[in-house]
DNA sequence: TTTTATATTCTACATTTGTAGAAAATGATC
DNA sequence: GATCATTTTCTACAAATGTAGAATATAAAA
């Protein structure tokens, strides 16, 4: 099951951490914050859902990240590139390319990231 | 207002189209086919959001994106590199060229891509 | 050990979403 | 003109979501 647009907002907080306490959580909101209920039925949202687990120290719980960013991130984006790009990554690459604001030292490292990965399969 | 998963989807069908009567859009979808009426609805709503027009025509519609798909995917795709790339291109590049699964021809092609812009770019 | 502070759970509720039947509207056909 | 076919709108409703107060539990402090 997916992670709603709130707990995915929350999950940041986590993954950013590695861990943290509710309270700790609560505290990386911008004001206005939330009530801190809230963040604890997303929290326990999260834990029924699967994405995080706790370790309890005294009163309260350390939480974690079960699920990596990054294969969250894998699958979210793989969406992305099916939908909107006809599942061609080369389609989605040139869009990326031109349509986000890269800067040039960005293309460069691009580049530069494109050249190692080509680099690494012929070895 | 930004639009629904569902809608999401419908959306797809009218920019492949550029155009497309309600029945065209029904018969898009995959079996099983949704009733028409949820197709209807989703049309009113998007109607609503300002995401499509139409053009009545005889007895039905033909509806029309008032939002361009580049365009819509640009905001989409900034606020994902927002979201999960500390708001920077080039992480997500990175992230991108290694974890999706970019074939060596593709890699190339991307090659050339930031190739072209950077050389656009100096001109 | 009584009180206090705070984390967690329960309950609640308005909104959005996915889905579609019922009803209405209206052009097409006989 | 009456009937049919189909689109559009209305209404409905369950599920998911955003949000948080009330109630509870319990460690910490006094």
């Amino acid at each position: 099951m997916k992670l709603s647009k709130s707990e995915e907002q929350l999950m940041q907080y986590i993954w950013e951490n590695g861990q943290a306490f509710m309270n700790e959580l609560l505290e990386m909101y911008p004001d206005p914050k939330p009530a801190s209920t809230t963040v604890a039925t997303l929290l326990k949202r999260m834990t029924d859902k699967g994405y995080i687990g706790y370790k309890q120290l005294g009163r309260s719980r350390r939480y974690y990240p079960l699920v990596k960013k990054s294969d969250y991130f894998s699958r979210h984006i793989n969406n992305l590139i099916q939908k909107y790009f006809d599942n061609s990554p080369a389609n989605f690459a040139s869009f990326f390319t031109t349509e986000t604001d890269l800067t040039e030292e960005q293309l460069k490292e691009l580049q530069q990231i494109v050249e190692q990965e080509l680099k690494r399969r012929h070895q």
